[in-house]
RNA sequence: GCCUACGUAGCUCAGUUGGCAGAGCACGCCCUUGGUAAGGGCGAGGUCAUGGGUUCAAAUCCCAUCGUAGGCUCCA
C-alpha cells in the first residue's frame, strides 16, 4: 500500500496549506508565519497574528484560497544556500529558526533531529514563497476547490515548536480531499462522532456528572452509569477469580515515603497532587496502586510453590491533571483503574504474560471490541527518565515479544512507549468509528521487585527475586466506559443496559398488568422499568428508544388477555406478541450470555 | 497551565442600539384511555456562572474568579 507521505493526497493538503499561508499572508501582511503540514485528514498552518481570528476572517480567508486555487498558480521549487534562504525570510522570524536548525544539520522543522543532508528549498505560487522541502502539487489546479474547508475546526493555540515555554501561535486546521463526496464523507463521519460523545450521551442517559462545587475532572456516576460499571467490574471479577486473581484492597493515600522507595515520587512529580501533613509526616493520594500491593506480597515468606500469585483490585488513584486537559469521563482526576500484580519465577513469566494476553482478548472480544491492534513500548533511548539496567529491560523487552509472538499477535514495536520502570504491551481497540483508543496495558517489571527487596524461597532454599506483571485490562474503568459509550452510541448490549426492558401500558387500565409482568421479569433478574406515564403509546415508544432500552413491551387487552407481551426493539423490529414467559426466556438466555444480540 | 470562544429554567436554546426575563422539551395538576417514535389545557420553575466596576438603568459594556468547549503540552 502506497504511503500517505507518497499519495497525492498528501501533496494536495500540503500545497492547500501553502494556499491558506498566501490568504493570510495578503490580509495580515504583518503576520508571521510558522509550520504548515498536512496531517491526518487535513493540514495546518501555525501564524503569529496581530489580533485573534473571527469567524468571518476564516471565512473571507477560505473564499480567498478557492479564487488562488482557480487561478492556476504553478509550485515552483528552487534550492537555495542557507544566506539565500536568511535573505528571503528576513523578517520571518520562525523561518530564520527553522533554517538555523537546518544549516548546522540535524533538526527538522519540528526540531526532531534528523541525519538528512540540510539541502534548503522554497516552494513558490503566486505571490507566496515558502521555506519547505516538499513535496507539492504541479499546479494549485490540482486542488479541488469544492473538497476543502477551513472552517470546521476553530483556530487554535500551540506552542511553537510544541513546546510550552515558547511564543503561543495561532493554528488554524484544514481539511482538504480530492472530491466533494470525499469531503461530505469526512464531515458527516465528524459528526456522528459528535453525535456518539459520551459527554452527551452520558448525560442523555443519565449516567454521569459533574459538579463544580465537587471540582473538575470527579465524575459522580449517577444509578444509571453506576449500575453499567458495576456489571464490567463483576464480569471481570469473576474472570479473574476463574483464572486464580486474588482481590486485595488498599487505602487511598499512603506515606510519601512509600512513593520515594518505589522511584515514582520523582517520575510522577508534575501528576501528583501536594503532600499533605498528618502528625509531623508526610502523605499523599496514591497515584498508582503497585507499592501497595508490593506490601501485601512483602507481609508473607513465600515459597516458589506460593507463585504465581496474582492480586487484583479496583484501585482509585488520584492524579493531577492540568485544568486543559480535562475531558469527560476519558482524563480525570480521580479514576479506578483494573490493576492486578503478577508476582512471578522467572520460569513462569512467559506463561503468565501469555495468560494475561488470554483475558485481554477474552474480555476485550466478549464486549464486542474486536477490531485493535498491539504495541510493545519500548524505551527511548535518548532519554533518560528510566531506571533499571540495560540487561534487565533488554531481557523484559524479549520476553514481551516471546509472549506476543507465541500468541500470534500482530504487533508494532515503539521505542519511547514504555513505563519509567519496564517495558509494555498494550492493546490498542478501533471502536466503530475506526477512532483508536489505548485500553489494556500489560507490564514487565524487574526494578520493583529490587527497590523493595521482594523475594521467594526457590526450590534449592535460596532466596531469589521475583518478577512482576502489572496489567490493566479495561485500563481505567472511567475512559473504558467513555470509550463503550462511544462504541455503541450508547445502545448497550442488553446484559450491560441501565434498564433492559421498558414496560408500556396501552392504557391505565393496563398498568397493573404491566406490573405483574414486570415483577415476573424482575424476578427472573431483569432490570425493567414500567412507563405509567399519562402518555400514548407512540410516546412512550419514543422515550424509551431516546433511552436506548433493549427491549419494550407494549401491553393492552389483548395481552392482558392471552398473558403475553407485545415485543418491540430499540432498532425499531417488531417481534409481535409473545408468552410473557418465552420473552422472559429468550432475555435471560442473551443476557447471561452476554449477548450482543437482542433477538 | 497556555491560546481562543462560550456560561440565560433540570435539558436544548431565543433575547434587537443598555430600558419589565422568553420558547420548546422535561416536571406537577386537569382533560383525554389512546396498540408501536411527540394528544390537549393549565401551572410551577431563573440572584441571566460568581464577585466587583461603568451607568439614571446591565443578561447585554469593562475587570477578576469559577466552569465548559476546541487546540497546544501531557496522559489510564
Amino acid at each position: 500500500m502506497e504511503r500517505y507521505q507518497d499519495s497525492k493526497l498528501y501533496r494536495i493538503r500540503h500545497s492547500t496549506a501553502h494556499v491558506m499561508a498566501q490568504a493570510v499572508l495578503e490580509k495580515f501582511p504583518q503576520a508571521k508565519i510558522a509550520i504548515g503540514p498536512p496531517i491526518e485528514d487535513g493540514f495546518y498552518y501555525d501564524f503569529d497574528l496581530p489580533r485573534p481570528l473571527t469567524d468571518e476572517d476564516l471565512a473571507g480567508i477560505e473564499a480567498r484560497m478557492r479564487d488562488i486555487i482557480r487561478e492556476g498558480h504553478d509550485f515552483v521549487r528552487k534550492e537555495v544556500s542557507a544566506d539565500e534562504a536568511r535573505a528571503l525570510f528576513h523578517d520571518q522570524p520562525y523561518k530564520l529558526e527553522l533554517i538555523d536548525g537546518l544549516e548546522r544539520g540535524g533538526v527538522d522543522e519540528y526540531g526532531e533531529k534528523t541525519d538528512e543532508a540540510p539541502v534548503i528549498s522554497t516552494y513558490t505560487q503566486d505571490s507566496f514563497e515558502d521555506l519547505c522541502r516538499g513535496p507539492h502539487v504541479a499546479n494549485t489546479r490540482e486542488i479541488n476547490p469544492d473538497a476543502l474547508s477551513i472552517t470546521f475546526k476553530a483556530p487554535a493555540g500551540a506552542y511553537w515548536r510544541g513546546d510550552e515555554n515558547r511564543e503561543m501561535l495561532t493554528r488554524i486546521y484544514g481539511t482538504a480531499w480530492e472530491t466533494a463526496e470525499q469531503l461530505e464523507e469526512y464531515l458527516a463521519l465528524l459528526e456522528e462522532a459528535r453525535k456518539r460523545d459520551h459527554r452527551v450521551i452520558g448525560q442523555q442517559l443519565g449516567l454521569f456528572t459533574f459538579s463544580q462545587l465537587v471540582g473538575k475532572g470527579l465524575p459522580l456516576w449517577k444509578p444509571n452509569g453506576a449500575i453499567l460499571r458495576d456489571l464490567l467490574e463483576r464480569f471481570l471479577r469473576e474472570v479473574q477469580i476463574e483464572r486464580g486473581y486474588e482481590p486485595v484492597i488498599t487505602p487511598h493515600i499512603a506515606r510519601v515515603a512509600l512513593y520515594e522507595k518505589s522511584g515514582h515520587y520523582p517520575y510522577y512529580k508534575d501528576s501528583q497532587y501536594s503532600p499533605f501533613e498528618v502528625e509531623g509526616d508526610l502523605f499523599m493520594l496514591k497515584p498508582m496502586n503497585c507499592p501497595h500491593h508490593i506490601h501485601v506480597y512483602k507481609d508473607d515468606l513465600h515459597s516458589y510453590r506460593d507463585l504465581p500469585m496474582r492480586m487484583a483490585e479496583f484501585g482509585t488513584v488520584y492524579r493531577y491533571e492540568k485544568s486543559g486537559e480535562l475531558h469527560g469521563l476519558t482524563r480525570v482526576r480521580g479514576f479506578t483503574q483494573d490493576d492486578a500484580h503478577i508476582f512471578c519465577t522467572p520460569e513462569q513469566l512467559e506463561d503468565e504474560f501469555v495468560g494475561v494476553i488470554d483475558l485481554v482478548e477474552s474480555i476485550l472480544n466478549g464486549l464486542g471490541l474486536n477490531d485493535r491492534r498491539a504495541r510493545v513500548g519500548i524505551r527511548d533511548p535518548q532519554s533518560d527518565k528510566y531506571v533499571g539496567s540495560d540487561e534487565v529491560w533488554e531481557q523484559a523487552a524479549q520476553a514481551i515479544i516471546a509472549a506476543a509472538t507465541r500468541k500470534g499477535l500482530d504487533f508494532t514495536v515503539e521505542e519511547g512507549e514504555a513505563a519509567f520502570y519496564g517495558p509494555k504491551l498494550d492493546f490498542i481497540v478501533r471502536d466503530a468509528l475506526k477512532r483508536e483508543w489505548q485500553i489494556s496495558t500489560i507490564q514487565v517489571d524487574y526494578n520493583l521487585p529490587a527497590r523493595f527487596e521482594l523475594e521467594y524461597v526457590g526450590e534449592d532454599n535460596e532466596r531469589h527475586q521475583p518478577i512482576m506483571i502489572h496489567r490493566a485490562l479495561y485500563g481505567s474503568m472511567e475512559r473504558f466506559v467513555a470509550v463503550l459509550i462511544e462504541h455503541y452510541a450508547g445502545a448497550f448490549p442488553a446484559w450491560l443496559a441501565p434498564v433492559q426492558v421498558a414496560l408500556i401500558p396501552v392504557a391505565d387500565r393496563h398498568i397493573a398488568y404491566a406490573q405483574d409482568v414486570a415483577n415476573i421479569l424482575h424476578s427472573k433478574g431483569l432490570r425493567v422499568q414500567v412507563d405509567d406515564s399519562n402518555g400514548r403509546v407512540g410516546g412512550k415508544i419514543r422515550a424509551a428508544t431516546q433511552q436506548k432500552i433493549p427491549w419494550m413491551l407494549v401491553v393492552g387487552d389483548r395481552d392482558a388477555a392471552s398473558s403475553t407481551v407485545s415485543v418491540r426493539l430499540r432498532s425499531g423490529e417488531d417481534l409481535g406478541a409473545q408468552p410473557v414467559l418465552a420473552f422472559a426466556d429468550l432475555a435471560t438466555r442473551l443476557v447471561e450470555s452476554k449477548s450482543l444480540e437482542l433477538a
